[in-house]
Formats: C-alpha cells, structure tokens, sequence
DNA sequence: CGATCTTGCAGAAACCGTTCTTCTGAGGCG
DNA sequence: CGCCTCAGAAGAACGGTTTCTGCAAGATCG
C-alpha cells in the first residue's frame, strides 16, 4: 500500500496535476463543482501532501528553532529550569496557534543537526555574546527574535525581556518598607545579561540609600554552588537581615541556611528570590517570589518571530519590554504583632 | 548574494554535481585529492545542502515528534508539569546525540501542523485510548514509542514505563514500616493507566494486609481540586495517619491541610507523594517523594525510537520497565530523620 | 594481446508538490 | 462574422539533493 502522490489523486479524479493542487490549496480559477469533487478524492485516497517537497518548493517548513544557551550537556540548566520550561509551554502554544512547530536546539548542539533542519525562524534564549550559531542564522537571513537582550552587537531582529533594574528596585523597596535595614543579595558570577543588569542595579540602590553592599556571587548553573553561597552570605560578619537571590533555587537554599544558623523567617531574615516554581507558595513559610511572567515572553517572541517570517510588521528591530511580577507571601512580610520599625517610604501593607 | 547550490560548487570546482555530493558525503569512489578540493571550494561558496531537498530525496528528516496528549488549551497539564519538563530535556539531549531534532507536538494540534512536518518517528507521551493521531501515524508506518504503556491496543511500536504497582507496593510497605496503621491514598478519576495502576495496587495492598481502603479521587488534570480533595481526605471520620499522593502537587496540598487540621508531620501523619520536584527537599519537613525518573525514560524512549527508524534492534515489539526512586525524607520516618536513597523492593531480589 | 577489473567521474532519473506559462473553447461585442 | 476576453484546465519547469547507471582509460591477468 504505497503513499499516495498528487499524481494519483490527478488520475483517480480525471483532472491534471495542476488541477489537484489548485483545489487543494483554495487558489486558481476553478468551478466548486471541481474543487468538492477533489478533495473528495484526495479523502478517499488518504492523500497527504509530501511536507519535504512542499518545503522545498515553497521555501518554507513551518519550522521554529527553540534555542537556549547550554552549559556543559544539557539543554538548559537547574537554575532556568522552570522559567524554561514555562516558557517553552506557552512558546508552543503561540507557535502553533500560527501554525508553527517548534524545534528544540540547543546551541551546542552538533553542526550536522543544524545543518539538517530547515528553520524558518529562531527565538534564542539569553543569546551570549557572539554566539556563532545565531550570527550564521542572521548571516543566512533567517528571522532570529531573542528572549532577553542580545549581550554585544548580536544582529536580532527582535528581542522581548523583562526591565530587570525595575524588578529589583521593586524588590528592595518592597523589602525596606517591611522593616529591612541590611539587604544583601546572592547573585552569579556569569557575564549574562540578567546577572548583569540585576547587580548593577542592586549596586545603585545601595549606593543611594546610603547602605553598604552584601553580596555573594557564585556559578549559577552549578546545582550545588548555590548552598554553599547561601551559607556564606548568613555567616559573614556583617550579615544582612534580608536577601534577595537571583536564581530560582535561591529559596531553598537560603531557608535552609537561614534553618542551620537558627534564623526565623521573616521575624530574623526577610526572603526573596527570582522564581517561577509554584512551591515557594508551600514552603514554611511560603517565600515571596519575582515571576518573570516567561509565558506572556514566549508568547511574545513567537508572534514576534512569526510577523517578521511572514514579513508583517515593521521592518525594523523591535523592542518588547514585558511587567514582572512580585508575588508577596510570607518571607517578606513581618508578622503583626511584632514591633515594626516604620517602614522609609509608603504605608506598610497590611 | 544567492545562497550557493550544488550547481554552484560544481561548476566553481569544474567537476560534476554528483561528485561534489559524494565528495562531501565520504561516497563514491573518489582521489583524496579530488575530495579535498570540492570541500575546499564549497567552504569557499559558504554552501550548505538544502535540508529540505536532503529530506525529499532521502526521505529522513532528522525531525522526532515530542507528543502529549492535551487537556484543554495547555500542551501539557500542570500536575505533568516537572515530569514533562525533565523528560522532554532528556529527550532533546538523547535525539541530539544521535543527530536528531526534537519537534513539540500536542496531540491536540491543529491537523495542518502535523501534515505539515516531515516526522521520521514520534514519542508520545500517555497516548490516550484510541488517539486518533497516533492511529494515524502507527497506519502511516511511522515509528511510534511510547511513554507509558498505551492504553487499549494501540498498536505502537514499543513502550516505555515504570513498574507502578511494585512503586505503590514499596510505598505503602515502607509507610506501614514507619508504623502506619491506615494508609489513605489520593488519586485521580482519569483512567490513565498509571492513575489505574495505582490505584488498583493500593486496594490490592489493602486487601492483603486487611485494612480498608481510604482513599480520595479528584480531577488531577484540574489545579485547584488537589487541596479540595486533600482536605476531604483528612476531613473523613476514619482519617488515615499516613497518606500517598499520586500527583505531583499532592504533597503541598496535603501538608496544608495537615496543618489546617493540627496535624503534624510526621508525628501524626506520614506524607509521601510521587513527584519530580526538587522543592520537596525544602518543605518544612522536607516531604518523602517517589520519583518516575523521567530523565531515564525519555532517554530510553528516544533510543528505542531511533533504534526502529534506523532499523536496528528488534524488529518487533520491545516493553520496557524502568525502575522508580523512593527519595526518603522525613515526612515518612517517625523516628531518626536520615535520608536515605533506596529502590523499592526489586522484582528479582523478591 | 585480448579479456576482465578497477578507478574516476559524469549523466540522468527520481523525489513530489507548486507555480508559471500556455492552450482551448465559449461567449460578448462591435 | 471575426476579434477579443476570460474561465477553466493542462503542461512543463522548478527546487537541490541523492543514487543508479554508464563510460572511458588504465591496470591486471591469463
């Protein structure tokens, strides 16, 4: 039982090739009597288009690359972990709402399997400076839209990210008024964009609030590092009465810290930590997260990349700056019937 | 500035096309010489071969499908959310090792979506019964695996999947162990085999050792029903002291509505629930989890997968069984509060 | 020294749907 | 009645690669 081809559904129907394709794809100047009566045979035959030679005659596969930065093996790390994963759900679903699929590739992937697909366009996630695979997309003229900033002068024809400065003063307003006096904060040691953006803002603050920083940086996507910083920063000396960490573990590991050390949160250690996982909202105490909203992102990115395939919109890099977040829960909130020394700026919430 | 063709890289070396093709393929029979020289040129010309004529010709398109099966608009439920994730990123990883690309597939998807992709072979994940799509794909003669035994006689072309009753036997054996007298069991009203599996291993259980069941159902696919379903379960008259949740959110929501009822953890209930999530290290208590180990399976299938489109392995056929993890924590140990990582019971040591 | 093999490469078919061009009547219009 | 237009449909080119077949020229062998 061979695969039928158009030419079969051509002869079964008494028509030509041309005739075939015409009904099939709704164009050419053709009766309906005609077009009902092909389709009824190309149903009858089980007929379906060969995607290979649609793709090469057409120029276009359908195809989405998803790719994401790695660090050693794997398609992404522990820390973006659920930020990646939420993203790509709602990326898939944007995509194929269009009627895209989406493509997994990691940028490290071997050469042969980029070479092997045909990409009609690729959002890359957290692009790292010169990344040689996205600067032969954009060499190549293939639509490349970035989710987070492009580091350097990386050619996108878009990008979508959040506004990471305002996140953090957010965050470290949020922490001041319920009663923080010293916040410190656990950050990366990575050149990335988010790290990049998140300290220097932290640095900002301090420096206009008139408080000496306390930060430690350590390898993000190292799954263990992130514990042993945690730790760090409760036993130093001039410890902070509050952090704010920037990776999605971040919350466990301070609590855990804070445990060892004999801290209550949130009477002894306010907590924050930038993170996408719902269990934060089942930890004792639940822990006050910053979503990134990386569903309204990959959304965003796919329409993004779509318009500029299909050539809608405007012709000229876009920038898309998406809300963040701030879930307060109990990490950062002191309880009431504690004395609470009023907060710098705004009333307390209640 | 044209992208450069065969023809192109022919006529720039002087020799014919189908020696360029098999220069740089490692065909035919060729000087090195002559070898040499074409790759040099093509280097030269910047020429990639069109993966699109590459897929025409040969009929791979490098491209596995990643399915799973939809409830509502999501590509993936929220209680397969870790699971789902930490699959799929084995998956990639697995694919890419061996020169394939992953493609994110709802069965849900829009018909054009998948007539308009090249698959060489399909992963799905908990095909339903009778999934119209994987039906098709099997009758195409596309190589099929499966992520879960597939429900009915869906005729795929291998399975992967964990041993469920021997991972419920082991729970309940290891909660009776830690002295629970009344085992409940939080479980869902899909007829998904794993959700049937287990569910007929614990009235097994019960039956064996003579107590009664206690046991709640709930739409597991639905994100609030968990904690309803939780409290009811603790709410009853014949309230177990010790509980197995079979979704991944279970353990949250069955830790709140202990606390809502006064009930500590472990002293007056034993948790244990089956789920990825490495946030149940950080509860407080940190929460016993059974995990299906996704990452194992998604490489498995993948293999399998591949093994079939190149025709390697048996021809017919293969059922595979994976082991689970029993990641012991202190929400099911009343005495000492070691951790300790331990198989439940394997089949073979009986 | 002719027959057979091997080497090095070229030509052309095949893959299969889309699109561009052309052809044929039929009907409208002057 | 002849010319023009246009609906309707057919034919052929096209896209880029792989692969099968074929052909000369040199090497080997009996």
């Amino acid at each position: 039982m061979e695969r039928a081809g158009i030419r079969d559904v051509a002869a079964a129907a008494g028509v030509s090739i041309t005739t075939v394709s015409d009904a099939l794809n709704g164009k050419g100047r053709l009766p309906d009597a005609t077009r009902r009566h092909v389709r009824e045979v190309a149903d009858r035959l089980g007929y379906r288009p060969s995607a290979a030679a649609r793709t090469l005659r057409t120029g276009r596969s359908g195809l989405i690359g998803l790719t994401v930065t790695t660090y050693g093996e794997e398609p992404f790390t522990f820390t973006e972990f659920a930020y990646f994963a939420e993203m790509a759900r709602a990326a898939t679903s944007a995509a194929l709402a269009r009627g895209y699929a989406l493509v997994i590739l990691p940028a490290s992937s071997r050469h042969d399997v980029w070479g092997n697909v045909a990409l009609d366009g690729t959002v890359v996630v957290d692009p790292s400076d010169q990344d040689p695979v996205v600067t032969e997309l954009v060499r190549q003229g293939v639509p490349v839209v970035s989710d987070g900033r492009p580091a350097g002068s990386l050619p996108v024809h878009a990008w979508v990210d959040n506004d990471h400065e305002e996140a953090v003063l957010g965050i470290l307003d949020h922490l001041a008024e319920a009663g923080a006096r010293r916040i410190g904060l656990l950050t990366g040691t990575t050149t990335d964009t988010y790290t990049r953006l998140s300290t220097t803002a932290y640095l900002e603050w301090c420096e206009r609030v008139g408080q000496e920083p306390v930060y430690e940086a350590y390898p993000a996507h190292d799954p263990c590092a992130g514990a042993v910083a945690a730790d760090r920063l409760l036993a130093r000396p001039d410890r902070p009465d509050a952090v704010y960490g920037l990776f999605d573990p971040n919350g466990t590991d301070l609590l855990a810290a804070a445990r060892r050390y004999g801290l209550r949160v949130p009477d002894d250690l306010l907590l924050v930590c930038c993170s996408e996982s719902a269990g934060y909202a089942g930890t004792d105490p639940p822990i006050t997260t910053l979503s990134l909203q990386p569903r309204r992102i990959g959304t965003a990115v796919v329409q993004l990349l779509i318009d500029a395939i299909e050539g809608i919109g405007p012709a000229h890099p876009v920038q898309q700056v998406m809300p963040t977040e701030l879930i307060v829960r109990a990490s950062s909130q002191r309880r009431t019937h504690r004395t609470t020394v009023s907060p710098p700026r705004g009333p307390s919430h209640g």
